[in-house]
RNA sequence: GCGGGCGUAGCUCAGUUGGUUAGAGCGCUGGAUUGUGGCUCCAGAGGUCGGUGGUUCAAAUCCACCCGCUCGUACCA
């Protein structure tokens, strides 16, 4: 035992690092597709690109722990030979306004900008969760007005539907961080002493989706005990505070009291989706108009660019179908100062082992206006959104709206004689298939073993193989296989000897055919 | 981070109250077949039984700790 064990090389273990995935050619496609359609809708709009490394000074990013001479521990951070701090980038937008401060004279802005790349989490990965993926992201910088964040929303409403996602299957939904500050301040939330307490209750919300209004109510209270028995404290607000915070984020209860008392509701319209939609709206800013005119609050600011927006959206025809005002909606909780946005797919996703899989949030962003300013000390507003490509192309793959014309494998050529002027020929053959514009390929790997030539082509899914032996060649003619048809005529054959005799699917073309049968046969494999 | 479940061949899994050399199916390699994918038959390779320590004459099996995967929860700038 001992013996045998000292005598085995240590084999290395082959395994990735927690969180990180490789990617196969299906997904590196689906992904190039993907770009290609979003890059398009982003161009039109008249944003250009602009790419940032991977790394920054992890100050750059905003990551040290307060108190603490090193970053957070959920970026991937390492010291530089000068001792100091870099950081893996964790998002696209804080890398953009340390390059616009950078650059700020001789960026004209407003400057509308977009890019793709990697992004690094170090967090517990999950499914579909990882610790590097894809971010796509268009800003504006230097832009006040909620007119930027409004275009914001409808570009990404048309990103959506050109990546084949139909109207109705998807909604972008829009909220103003202002409002839910002044539902704080309504509640006696407001003030530096109650910070934690705002942070617990906008997470609370943050949940709806998940947990219900039952669950976000007991963590807006109590506390909630979930089902393997741990206790997640609440916000510990009385039952008056919760029933107010609720009733704002739940707009459709809040304002269906209102509505119903209402002379001006027709309600025989009420399956009238965008009728019902239009009243709420109305009523939800009179409400705020109400509550808040008299003094500007942050509530009633908020409410008033919810409205222009909202004017926005209607007068371009971005109806509730496709942009929602939600007063749910919460995003990242630190840095956005205004709108807020967040795109979320309304269709069920059957993941690989065949579970509902409730997918949510493919994308959000909001207005920044405080990232600029903390490099140059001036007031650089800016509003973006990012995509999720890699979650957003798992979605999309179970759509079927991926990889439905997938990549044709190579035309194999068969390898029978390995001498040099007789793979000088199989070359010659494969270069001029691919002159032609065919994907081919010549056999590399043991040509003495036939039979494993042809085992190759099947496994790759090759749709034809070029065979020329001897006996060809002295004919002046070469034998394609029509691997799909080839297949089909096995079945019915019983002995191999019989099998290998009848050599399924080929016919004998002259030399000079090749590339033109070849072609023919794919274009009849497409159409049959 | 907290709580539950699970770790045996490349994959899916069996392995009795602790008891000889740890098995099966699929896959892989070679052969039957000098030049034909599938089918059939034969042979072969492949295991630190997740790791370390402990209990025992004896551990894949029992115990402790650790690691990994997984589900829920928290965190996610």
């Amino acid at each position: 035992m001992s013996d045998k064990k000292s005598k085995k090389p240590q084999k290395l273990k082959a395994r990735l690092p927690r969180g990180f995935a490789d990617r196969s050619a299906s997904d590196v496609r689906a992904t190039d597709e993907m770009v290609t359609k979003i890059r398009a809708v982003f161009e039109r709009y008249g944003f250009d690109p602009v790419e940032t490394p991977a790394f920054e000074y992890t100050d750059a990013l905003g990551k040290f722990l307060p108190d603490q001479d090193r970053p957070n521990e959920g970026v991937f951070s390492l010291q530089d030979d000068d001792e100091q701090w870099m950081s893996l980038r964790y998002d696209l937008t804080a890398p953009l306004a340390r390059h616009v401060a950078q650059n700020i004279n001789e960026i004209a802005l407003p400057y509308r900008t977009y890019r793709q790349g990697w992004v690094f989490r170090n967090e517990k990965p999950g499914p579909g969760r990882f610790r590097q993926f894809m971010q796509f992201d268009a800003d504006t910088v230097g832009a006040p007005g909620v007119q930027a964040d409004a275009e914001m929303a409808m570009m990404m409403a048309d990103t959506m539907e050109a990546l084949g996602i139909a109207r109705g299957d998807y909604v972008i939904r829009v909220n103003n961080r202002k409002v839910l500050d002044g539902v704080m301040e309504a509640i006696g939330l407001g003030g530096e002493e109650n910070a934690g307490k705002r942070l617990t209750v906008l997470r609370a919300i943050d949940k709806l989706d998940r947990l219900g209004i039952e669950g976000v109510r007991r963590l807006l209270g109590e506390g909630r005990e979930d089902e393997s028995g741990d206790f997640t404290p609440g916000a510990g607000l009385d039952e008056q505070q919760v029933g107010l915070v609720i009733q704002q984020i739940v707009m459709d209860q809040s304002t269906t009291n209102v509505m119903r008392s209402s002379m001006d509701v027709d309600w025989s319209r009420a399956d009238d989706d965008e009728y019902l939609y239009n009243e709420r709206m109305r009523i939800f800013f009179e409400l705020n108009e109400d509550k808040f005119d008299a003094e500007p609050t942050s509530a009633g600011l908020g409410a008033t660019e919810l409205k222009v927006m909202y004017r926005l959206f209607t007068e371009c025809g971005y109806g509730p179908d496709r942009i929602r005002i939600d007063p749910s909606v919460v995003r990242g909780l630190e840095y956005y100062t205004g709108p807020v946005y967040e795109a979320e797919l309304l269709f069920d996703v059957t993941n690989e082992k065949g579970e509902t899989v409730q997918f949510g949030s493919v994308g959000g962003g909001g207005r920044y206006d405080g990232l600029v300013k903390r490099f140059t000390g001036q007031d650089v507003p800016a509003t973006g959104f990012s995509i999720g490509v890699s979650r957003l192309m798992t979605a999309l793959k179970n759509l079927g709206k991926l990889g439905t014309d997938e990549m044709v494998a190579p035309v194999l050529v068969t390898v029978m004689d390995g001498d040099t002027e007789a793979l000088g020929r199989y070359q010659k053959m494969t270069q001029s298939l691919r002159e032609a514009g065919i994907r081919a390929e010549m056999y590399q790997g043991n040509w003495k073993k036939f039979g494993n030539q042809l085992r190759y082509a099947d496994r790759r899914g090759c749709p034809v193989a070029i065979i020329q032996g001897s006996d060809e060649r002295e004919r002046g003619i070469v034998q394609i296989k029509d691997m799909i048809e080839g297949r089909k005529e096995a079945a019915a054959i019983e002995s191999n000897e019989a099998y290998r005799a009848a050599r399924p699917g080929q016919f004998e073309v002259a030399e000079g055919d090749l590339v033109a049968e070849v072609t023919k046969l794919l274009a009849a494999q497409k159409a049959g």
